[in-house]
DNA sequence: GCAGCTCGGTTCGTGTGACGAACTCAGACG
DNA sequence: CGTCTGAGTTCGTCACACGAACCGAGCTGC
């Protein structure tokens, strides 16, 4: 049962559920604490909740002490390095949201800061080579210990449009 | 409620549940018929019906007759160009998975067909400078409209690890 | 010509988990 | 003292995902 004989599966089942990458899209976007959340989301507090210690637990989100004047301390929810590292997964599905969900401009852009550019994502290989989607082909790594033997093994074929 | 004020949002109600990423999966990997899918994944067959449903209504996936000798013909399920369009999807959750949850070998790459290298994402500007993720500023675009006015209205902070 | 096989589903009863609403708790303020 | 606010917790309900069983179209062997 979806055994992580493939990062994607792991990646998932950590954070594939209905909130979790909505929660992180939050904090991405400089929102840190639960009541604004919940608005902004439209998610039960009970949920985020459990979603915010999940990923705590996972080790992608610090809670971190803040006391605004006149308020007493409360905590608010940092992304870690290791969640900074899903970036790139928000970029993703943004991008394809952009492109084939949203007809017109797209609502919200990811920028360099120094030039103000647009960021996009590409497909290289280490030495610099820009590839296409249909010129990529699945591998399974010999070096790698298989957790689950005989599932889904790649069949070395191209992804076909 | 979730409202698509941004594309990730968008995507994920179209692909964000437990199976919707790992039926794409199997089909970048060239598993493209229903028994085969329900054995690699562990899924329910009614559930995987209702996927594969969902992502024809989507557009994503379209079913292809096909015959083998002497049997019937039976139906499997390709990506369209829509689909392939998710492939930075994949390599984003895959790159996450193996740098932080797997240890060791990563399980599966993903190679330039033509020179075996393996393929990364990049973030980049248009012209080509390379990004790294706290040099980055979400932005919102002001030419969109806006579904939904004031959610999670970006603060121009950046990414903080 | 009918029994049995395989693939691709559909149906159905059960259980987890997401939901909204209400409640709790700790400190600041008047 | 009472009230307000942010950050949760508790609880009853309801939808959806689950496994197991069933269905049915076409091919083969007898």
């Amino acid at each position: 049962m979806a055994a992580a004989h493939c990062s994607i599966a792991g990646t998932l089942e950590a954070l594939g559920d209905t909130w979790s990458i909505l929660v992180l899209r939050e904090l991405f976007f400089g929102v840190r604490r639960f009541n604004e959340m919940q608005t902004d989301l439209g998610i039960s507090r009970s949920v985020l909740t459990d979603r915010l210690n999940r990923l705590l637990d996972l080790g992608v989100v610090r809670s971190v002490p803040y006391q605004e004047p006149g308020e007493r301390v409360r905590n608010e929810y940092r992304l870690t390095r290791k969640g900074v590292g899903l970036l790139p997964v928000m970029i993703a599905l943004r991008e394809w949201g952009d492109e084939h969900l949203v007809d017109g401009e797209p609502p919200v852009t990811l920028n360099d800061r120094e030039t103000g550019e647009a960021i996009r994502l590409e497909m290289r290989t280490p030495s610099g080579k820009l590839v296409q989607a249909n010129e990529m082909v699945p591998r399974a790594n010999p070096r790698a210990r298989h957790t689950a033997s005989s599932q889904a093994a790649p069949r070395a074929r191209a992804t076909s449009a």
